[in-house]
DNA sequence: ACTCAGGGACGTCTAGGGACGTCTCATGTT
DNA sequence: AACATGAGACGTCCCTAGACGTCCCTGAGT
């Protein structure tokens, strides 16, 4: 039996074979994150490329989910995994209160300040999902004053 | 002798007086950074607009000098002090070996890794000290191979 | 009336840390 | 010869923390 792992021809294969294992086993169980590209080819002592060639499997099998700059996620049994950055979450938050009419035209929205202390995130998170909805038109920002919800549609 | 310090008339001009006093008997020595505008504001139980009055009194008097992002520095006696950013520092010595012709044009540069070693710094503090240069016109970046100096000034 | 203080909101920048994405090239396996 | 791997570079984005800059407005002091 050629005691030939991880070395040489497909590599990458052998690895993808023990994540699939460790997904399906619960190692990495259904909605949690992978251990990052580096913290992988760290413990496979392996290059970055290779890891990415493995997981690139899984991905095709639909077995996990990636996200840039967040990571990867074992997808759950045909359901949508939460793959939304946080200013993105925010975001959708308020655009549903615009929308509802929740938040009326005219109405002031939270501050920077406040989203920072409901959301505990960073000031630029904050700002950056009020962004969004500044470039969907949405909302305007007043200097010294705060922002609101745009007048008339 | 009316105790009213710190209340109704001139407060700012107090609190100056007294931050006057911290730089003149060394106890913010020249060089140092005085405490950011927060932490005096809460030291001093005033509003941040309050403490900003009186530091710009010290800035106008030469004593001390503002760098945004970055903080304020007490004045050395007729000297310039370092008010540059990091990025700056580091764009400065590559600038210096590439006009002294220490790097010649179509040598390769330090990778982002590199100078992330030497100087200390975060990737985006190196690569803003690249981006820097390349807005100079002064290098070029190739994708998967590294940065170097331009041939032909 | 006028000025100042307080407090808060938004604006802009520096800096650090991390994840994935893409590309190049030398080396080794088959 | 063909392919995979290892190693490393640059590219882009997310997120956090913190500094100073600007503006608005209310209320208190004179």
């Amino acid at each position: 039996m050629p005691k030939r792992w991880l070395t040489g021809w497909r590599v990458h294969g052998q690895i993808a074979e023990r994540l699939r294992e460790r997904i399906t086993t619960g190692a990495y169980p259904a909605g949690a994150a992978l251990p990052s590209e580096a913290v992988l080819s760290a413990e496979f002592r392996v290059a970055r490329n290779t890891i990415r060639r493995a997981l690139h499997a899984l991905e095709v099998e639909g077995l996990i989910v990636t996200v840039p700059a967040k990571g990867r996620i074992v997808r759950t049994d045909g359901y949508v995994v939460d793959s939304a950055y946080r200013y993105q979450v925010i975001a959708r938050d308020l655009r549903g209160r615009i929308e509802r009419g929740d938040l009326a035209p005219g109405d002031a929205l939270p501050s920077e300040a406040e989203l920072c202390w409901l959301y505990d995130v960073s000031r630029n998170t904050a700002r950056q999902a009020f962004t969004m909805l500044e470039r969907e038109k949405l909302i305007v920002s007043r200097h010294g004053k705060g922002r609101f919800v745009r007048p008339q549609g």
